[in-house]
DNA sequence: ATTGCTGCAAAGTCTTTGCATAGGA
DNA sequence: TCCTATGCAAAGACTTTGCAGCAAT
């Protein structure tokens, strides 16, 4: 399993935030770099509001307005990813941009990266062998629900 | 694959529909017979706007308000589950409440149901065999992004 | 100097709620 | 009859938009 989903995420070095967003084609506004920080820190997909609160503790004059407009570019630009979610609420997102999977906590609503490369080949194989009528795939996320223990 | 999504399924009998909410401990009235019947018929997993529109068909009274109680209480009943999507817009909903999986279509944006038993046996094994650290697997969903063809 | 981003506030979309009335068991 | 579901309309939650001023390249 990667990295744990209820706890703070290392804080990425502002040289590495920089690089990211110029990978992306993004201007390196100051917003920006701490929006795209809060949400590599944040634990567990947070929404546009939890970036917010977080970014607002180092920077009031943010707006919520801008969040919402920075994560859509974000995830325009490929440097963020929209979560599936069958909960209602607010959308939630993901800095993790590589292919991966989710598990999903019925009881705390917690919704935790899961990396398996076994499993990405297995699922892969199945559909090249066998094939998809009319439907050419891009990409497989397994959506695991279920209880977390302890 | 199975029901294809793009055309309307066939109609359920009114007995059928009496018999599917007598199971889940609904009462029957008019409108909870007409909307079951909408979300049974409709393709592509519609929204309470969508079954709204053709509900009202029949019953021009029907307001958008009853709807979305009444997807919401059979949400609860278990009649009816709500789709995961990464895309905004409206929940949509599945009146299939077997184990499947889905296809996202990335240009029309239409969810298209897939079962295929074979996988599901793949992936019951593949956990049953590796196993997740602290975590309970219930249900296995799988997401596949792409494009349909043609 | 340009170009695009930000902040603000207003508007928009989707969903929920409260309550009086109607309808099913 | 009793109790829940419905219809209506208002309120609520979440998100988008327009525009003037500002910041990054």
């Amino acid at each position: 399993m990667s990295t744990p989903s209820d706890t703070l995420h290392p804080a990425p070095t502002p040289a590495h935030l920089r690089e990211r967003l110029a990978g992306a084609g993004l201007r390196a506004t100051q917003q920006r770099l701490l929006i795209l920080e809060c949400l590599l820190v944040l634990p567990g997909h947070p929404t546009a509001e939890q970036v917010h609160r977080r970014a607002a503790e180092q920077a009031p004059s943010l707006s919520l307005g801008t969040v919402y407009k920075t994560l859509d570019s974000f995830v325009a630009a490929g440097l963020t990813k929209r979560v599936a979610s069958a909960e209602g609420g607010s959308r939630r997102f993901d800095a993790d941009c590589t292919e991966h999977h989710h598990l999903f906590c019925t009881n705390t609503q917690e919704i935790i990266d899961y990396c398996d490369p076994q499993l990405d080949k297995l699922i892969r194989e199945f559909f090249a062998t066998k094939g998809l009528a009319n439907f050419q795939p891009h990409s497989f996320s397994l959506h695991i629900t279920g209880d977390k223990l302890q």
